[in-house]
DNA sequence: CTGTTAGCGCGTTCAT
DNA sequence: ATGAACGCGCTAACAG
C-alpha cells in the first residue's frame, strides 16, 4: 500500500504523529530514541510512506521546488542545460518547473505569476532580456534568482555566464589568422547581455587587430533565430559591401546565414566563412560542418542550481561565475577567396 | 504589495476571509452579493492577491501540477513535444514539472516518487520502455495517466500515437517505387512500442511486396541513440549481406547509421540509401537531407495534455489517439545502384 | 525522549 | 448573504 501518510504510521507504530515526523527526518532523528526511530522507520517503509511536500511546504514555506524561465526548448542550448539543472537539484531533492517564454515580456509575466503561485523556492532564469521589469519584481520580493547565460543589472541576482569576450576573441583571432579583414557581424538582439556583450568583444578585436570599423558589416537581429539570421545575411547582401566571413552572434543565427547564402549561390567557406556561437547538437552534422564556439552547456546549468540552492539554504551572497569556452574549428571557415577571383562585392 | 493572501485581503475589505475566498472564485462567486464581490475582487487586485496553490491543493486535493516524464529532451523529438503539453496546460491554469528518465527504470522511478510526492494531479509519460512496472503501480493508484508517442498495455491509461505502421508503409512504399528489394531495418529497442510496432509494419511491408525476409538484415537497436544507430549499422556491414537501403526505427538511429556508412565510404544515397522516422528538427538541414516520417510533435504533446485534463477533470475514459504522419522525402533517398556498378557487398 | 498543541493558506460545511 | 469553525498533512515550539 502506498500513499500512507504520517498519521497512518503513527497509528501502526504506536506513537505520535510529532514523533514520526521527527524520527522519519534526519536531522531530528537524533531526538527520539534509537529503537523507536528504527521501528518507526520500518513501519513507514512497510506502509510505503510518502512525503506529502505540499503539506510539508504549507508548513515551512518551502516548496523543494524551483521554477526555470527557459526562452525556447526546441533551441538545443537549452535541454543540455535543463539536463545540468536537472541533476543539480535532484541530489538535493529539488525539482524544477521549467517554462517556456519565448522571451516575450507577457508570457514571461505569466509564467512567473503561475511559479510564485506554487510557492517556487527560487528562479532560475535562462530567459535573455535585458530590461526586465518582472525578474526586478521577484528580486526585490526576495526571492533567490540565479541567470544563466546572461548577465542582469539587478545586483539581487547571481549569475553563470559563458565568456562571451574570450569565446569571440577566439573567432576573430581565427579569422584574421586565415586572412580575413572584412569581417561582418550578426549581433544579437540588443536587449539580450549575450548580443551585447558579444558585439562588444567584435569591436574590440577589430581594434586589436587594426580593423576598420564599418557599421555597415554590423547587422542587429531582432531575436535569436534562424529565421532572424537568414533576414540578417540578406540585408547584408543588399548593402553591397563586400565581406569575407560572418561571425554569427549565435548557432541558429548562423544556420540562417547559411541559408541565405546557399539561396544566392554564395559558397560557404570558399567566399564566405561563417561562425556560430554555443556549438549546438547538430553544429558539426550540417553542411558544412559549422565552426562555432563550445560553451559548456551542461555546467552552465548545473552550476546554476548550485548557486540557487546555495541561495536558499544558506543565503549566500550574490555572485557571478564565468564558465570558459572553446572554439570549434570545423569547415566553414577558410581563408577569404583570393582578389579578384570573385570576392563576393567586389 | 504583492504576496497578498486572503487573510489580507478579508480585513482589509472588512468581510471575512470565506467570504473572499466565495468572492474569488467564479465558480462559487454567485452566492455572495455582487456588490460585495466586486469590492473584494478591487481590493484583492490592489493588495495584489495570488492564490497560494500550496494552501489550496491541501484542501481541494488539486496542484493544479501534472508530471511529465520525457526519455530525454535533448532529442528533438521531445521539446515540440512538451510545447504542445505547455500550450494546452497553460490554458487550464496547469502547469508541469518535467523530468528526464533516459529511459532508465530505477531513474524513472525516483522521478515517479518525487512527482507523487508533489502530488501531482496526473502524468504524461513519454518514457518509452513497455514493461513498465512502475506505471502499473501509479494507474493502479487512480492516478490519471496518458502516454504520448507510445502505447500501454495497461488498460488504464490513456495513449496519443503517430501513425507508425502508416508512416513505415509509407517508407516502404517509396523505397519499392525507387527500385529497392534488399532493404535492411534498424529496428528500436525491443521493449518499446514504438520499436514494436515500425518492426512489424516492416515485416509486413516486405510481404506486400514480396520481398523476402532475411533475418540477417534487421539489427536491433538498444537504445534510439546515435551511437547505438552507428553500432548497428556496423554490424550489419559484418555480417556481409548485401542491402541497398536502411529503414531506420527514428532519426537518431538514422544519424548513427549515416556516421558508420561514412566511415566506411560507403556514399549515401548513392550506393545505401536511408530513412528515418520522426523528422527531428534539423533533419532536413543535414548532409544529405534526411528523409524520414514527420510526427505531428506539437500535436501529440497538445492532444496528450487535453486528453490528461479531461481525465482529471471529468474521469473521462481511457481511449487511444492516433495522428496522421507525412513521408517527408529528401536527399537520403534515390535509386539502388545498378547491379555490378559497385552495390555493396556484391 | 515523547506527547500536545498550534498553525501554515485555503475551501467548505454548518449555522445564522 | 455571510460568519464561524474545521481540517487537508506536516513541522515546530512547548511541556512534561
Amino acid at each position: 500500500m502506498a500513499g500512507a501518510k504520517l498519521a497512518d504510521v503513527a497509528l501502526e507504530a504506536g506513537v505520535h504523529v510529532g514523533t514520526v515526523s521527527r524520527a522519519l527526518n534526519p536531522a531530528t532523528r537524533s531526538r527520539v530514541n534509537a529503537e523507536t526511530a528504527a521501528r518507526i522507520i520500518e513501519v513507514a517503509q512497510r506502509l510505503g510512506y510518502e512525503v506529502n511536500i505540499t503539506g510539508r511546504a504549507l508548513r515551512t514555506q518551502r516548496t523543494q521546488t524551483v521554477g526555470a524561465l527557459i526562452p525556447d526548448l526546441t533551441n538545443p542550448l537549452f535541454p543540455r542545460i535543463v539536463r545540468g539543472v536537472e541533476d543539480s537539484l535532484e541530489k538535493a531533492g529539488y525539482t524544477a518547473l521549467i517554462t517556456n517564454t519565448d522571451n516575450d515580456a507577457q508570457r514571461e509575466r505569466r509564467m512567473i505569476a503561475a511559479l510564485t503561485s506554487r510557492q517556487v523556492d527560487g528562479f532560475l532564469i535562462a530567459s535573455a532580456r535585458l530590461d526586465d521589469q518582472a525578474l526586478k519584481e521577484i528580486t526585490e520580493e526576495g526571492v533567490p534568482v540565479v541567470v544563466i547565460n546572461r548577465t542582469s543589472a539587478d545586483a539581487r541576482a547571481s549569475a553563470v555566464i559563458a565568456d562571451d569576450s574570450q569565446g569571440i576573441a577566439d573567432v576573430m583571432a581565427h579569422l584574421v589568422a586565415l586572412g580575413h579583414e572584412r569581417i561582418a557581424h550578426l549581433a544579437g538582439p540588443g536587449d539580450t547581455s549575450t548580443g551585447q556583450a558579444r558585439l562588444k568583444a567584435f569591436e574590440a578585436a577589430l581594434d586589436r587587430y587594426g580593423l576598420q570599423h564599418r557599421s555597415e558589416l554590423v547587422v542587429r537581429a531582432e531575436a535569436y533565430t534562424i529565421a532572424a539570421g537568414t533576414r540578417c545575411l540578406r540585408e547584408l547582401l543588399k548593402r553591397g559591401n563586400p565581406f569575407t566571413a560572418v561571425v554569427a552572434g549565435n548557432d541558429l543565427l548562423a544556420l540562417g546565414a547559411l541559408d541565405a547564402l546557399k539561396e544566392n549561390r554564395i559558397p560557404c567557406p570558399e567566399r564566405v566563412s561563417v561562425v556560430g556561437f554555443n556549438d549546438i547538437d547538430f553544429a558539426e552534422r550540417l553542411s558544412p560542418a559549422l565552426t562555432t564556439v563550445r560553451v559548456p552547456k551542461y555546467e552552465l546549468g548545473a552550476r546554476g542550481a548550485e548557486l540557487l540552492l546555495d541561495m536558499i539554504y544558506s543565503g549566500r551572497e550574490i555572485s557571478t561565475v564565468t564558465l570558459p569556452v572553446t572554439l570549434m574549428i570545423r569547415d566553414s571557415t577558410a581563408p577569404p577567396p583570393l582578389p579578384g577571383t570573385g570576392l563576393f562585392g567586389l
